[in-house]
DNA sequence: CTAACATACTTACGGACCGTACGGAAGTAA
DNA sequence: TTACTTCCGTACGGTCCGTAAGTATGTTAG
């Protein structure tokens, strides 16, 4: 019930200043004329609004640029200064993190991998921040927000883990007290899978699908669901946990008690017992790749099971397409014709299948986006634009 | 890249004016310092905003009311002219359609049932809905917007149906071109379990959800999403086709052919072939409730094995609830019964399952509840309200 | 070097909207 | 009848937008 009402004639300038700083932020830099002729507004209004945004240090009005018009007075060009604050991007994983800080344009301006102790993660955490804010040059004050990823199950509402198989050091609050040490900004915490899709739709191969899946497909299996063109959490935050998904699965066998049932069937851990050796993933990999029958055909297997899984998402979900991520994208693009092939059999069109782009970086490029997020809902949407 | 500017101070009526429509719409009926205090504005300006609505004919300002405040002067009350449009819902199955006319604030005013031929549908559409508007009093200019319903394929750009193997006569624009003859309004149509989902939704017992799977559940078996809280429809439209969800059902056998895997699996030609016998679904519903094993045993079977699905979805969508419409609901809470006690040997927490409230009411329900979006999108926001 | 032209910026004004303020209107309670 | 309460209507100042006229700063042609 809470409806956008015009209280003052004050409202239209932050609705149009609202409107030309998402113009000129996918723009980066034009002239205000041009501003003026894309948003529909005389150049009055544009400059109205310009300085009120220059005020707020969100834009620069630079030396006017005799290229930008082949002939007449040339214009005073306007540019949207993304460093006018930045976003901090965490991806805790089991021993190490990497700490990334991005500008407003989310163009990443420093970063760093560190090694993380088992005990006293939240102070190392509190550090390895701080240095890297050090090396960039930044005070705590200058970050914006911040968005963390690890592996396990979060509470969405406090940003507790409650549960971490991979990394129990992190379960209850300590990355939240670790980060909000050492910036004064929002913290949000969230599982790495949720934000790596977050990240591949960003910053992957298909930008604009409204419909997208991203499996971490590994010794566990979780998916990630970007519906109507924002990531689709479930009723109790656990929407994508398809390594739970029961495709008539042999029951559990010994030391299998802690997967799910699709995680025993097509899991990495079933993979290398299928192939009745020994081997390590990048070996079987190796193996694929010269063509030997063992490995070719334990990934021929788990890929026709994994097109299982594939064919239930798409009688649910029909999603535009989905995409694969996870250690197991070690086996590269063979894996993928495997599972191609099974689909072939399915009766229903199937969707696009994609091996991620980003690999591991879709984590940190999914935290850098929702931390922009935030910051275009809370800094730049009309609500946020007050004349000083 | 479509912003909203605010171009001229005509947009701040326009937007307050929208504001207070809708908070009209849900009072129904307030005095004007009501809204005001309400909207957080003056009262001039929710005057201003009324006298535009009141000549677009959306309001009407009645006489004062005395018992609004105890003391004091008693405030002119205004109320929103829900009869100010109409708008259509059509729900058409084999042999019969539904037609119903509703107001702007989805009261139904005037409905008919109607049976209808297999040649000549279109045309026999286009008189059916003209009794319809004559009965209610209407001329067909008064009808702001049609959302039809009916088993099948629609193709959701065109509305032409490309499939319908239950009603094969509503392939092409029949319907479309039906009802465009008789109205003069845009005419929606769309797959009925889709509509019906929408209805449940709106009318149904679980209001607020954010996430609902609707499932269709008879000899065919299909779903709607509702997710974000609008409904899903997938790359290709074909969200939810849950008929062809495959749990390692057997192979198709003779006469199954034209099913899913999930459909021969639980749907009801395999309930009624699990008796044994050769019974309808009524004598089969009537059995069980007097406890006969075999009737009893065949609903728990397939109750066990609908389980299997309603985990599947859950594993993906972790909706809040289920609903179950369709045929099956015949059977009553024994098969509710049935799924939940074979869902608890699941590891996850499963949804809420419910059997529909609205049963075939769901559609039409639907229908109007489209339509009535459609009105509140095109005729009720700021940029459609401009002062004459 | 100057004039013509093109584009951009600046200033001034009218129109429209909102909020505040004040007076009148229509009730109830003493 | 008077006091009080609440609502309605009108007038005024403030702010925003658009239009228009004038000024500034370039290029191009002669």
């Amino acid at each position: 019930m809470e409806r956008t009402v015009a209280v003052g004639t004050k409202f239209m300038l932050e609705v149009n200043a609202s409107a030309i700083l998402t113009h000129l932020r996918s723009a980066g830099r034009a002239s205000v004329s041009a501003l003026a002729k894309q948003a529909g507004l005389s150049r009055q209004a544009v400059s109205r609004s310009l300085a009120v945004l220059e005020s707020m240090g969100l834009v620069e009005i630079s030396a006017p640029d005799r290229a930008a018009t082949p002939t007449g007075r040339p214009p005073q060009m306007v540019r949207f200064r993304a460093e006018a604050g930045h976003v901090l991007g965490v991806d805790m994983q089991p021993g190490h993190a990497r700490i990334v800080v991005a500008d407003l344009a989310g163009d990443i301006t420093s970063e760093a991998t560190v090694s993380l102790p088992r005990k006293g993660l939240s102070r190392a955490l509190t550090a390895a921040v701080g240095r890297v804010l050090d090396e960039a040059g930044l005070r705590p004050g200058d970050i914006w927000h911040v968005s963390a990823a690890a592996p396990g199950i979060v509470d969405p509402a406090t940003g507790h883990f409650t549960l971490s198989v991979s990394m129990p050091e992190v379960v209850g609050d300590t990355i939240l007290a670790g980060l909000r040490a050492a910036v004064e900004a929002p913290v949000y915490v969230d599982n790495d899978v949720k934000l790596a899709t977050t990240g591949e739709r960003w910053r992957g191969t298909p930008h604009a699908e409204d419909a997208l899946v991203f499996i971490d497909w590994g010794e566990r299996i979780g998916a990630g669901i970007v519906l109507h063109g924002q990531l689709f959490r479930g009723a109790s935050n656990d929407a994508g946990d398809i390594g739970y998904l029961d495709l008539c699965a042999p029951p559990a066998s010994e030391g299998d008690e802690d997967l799910g049932p699709f995680e025993r069937w097509v899991g990495t851990r079933e993979l290398l017992r299928l192939t009745g050796r020994a081997v390590t993933l990048p070996e079987l990999a190796a193996a694929a790749g010269r063509g030997e029958d063992w490995a070719v055909s334990a990934i021929g297997t788990v890929g026709a099971r994994f097109a299982k899984g594939v064919a239930a998402i798409r009688a649910l979900l029909d999603p535009d397409v989905i995409v694969i991520g996870g250690d197991i994208t070690q086996l590269g693009t063979g894996l993928l014709d495997a599972v191609t092939d099974a689909l072939r059999a399915e009766q229903l069109a199937q969707p696009r299948l994609e091996i991620s782009a980003l690999g591991a970086d879709a984590i940190i490029h999914g935290a850098i986006r929702h931390s922009l997020s935030w910051v275009e809902r809370e800094r730049f949407d009309v609500s946020a634009i007050r004349r000083v």
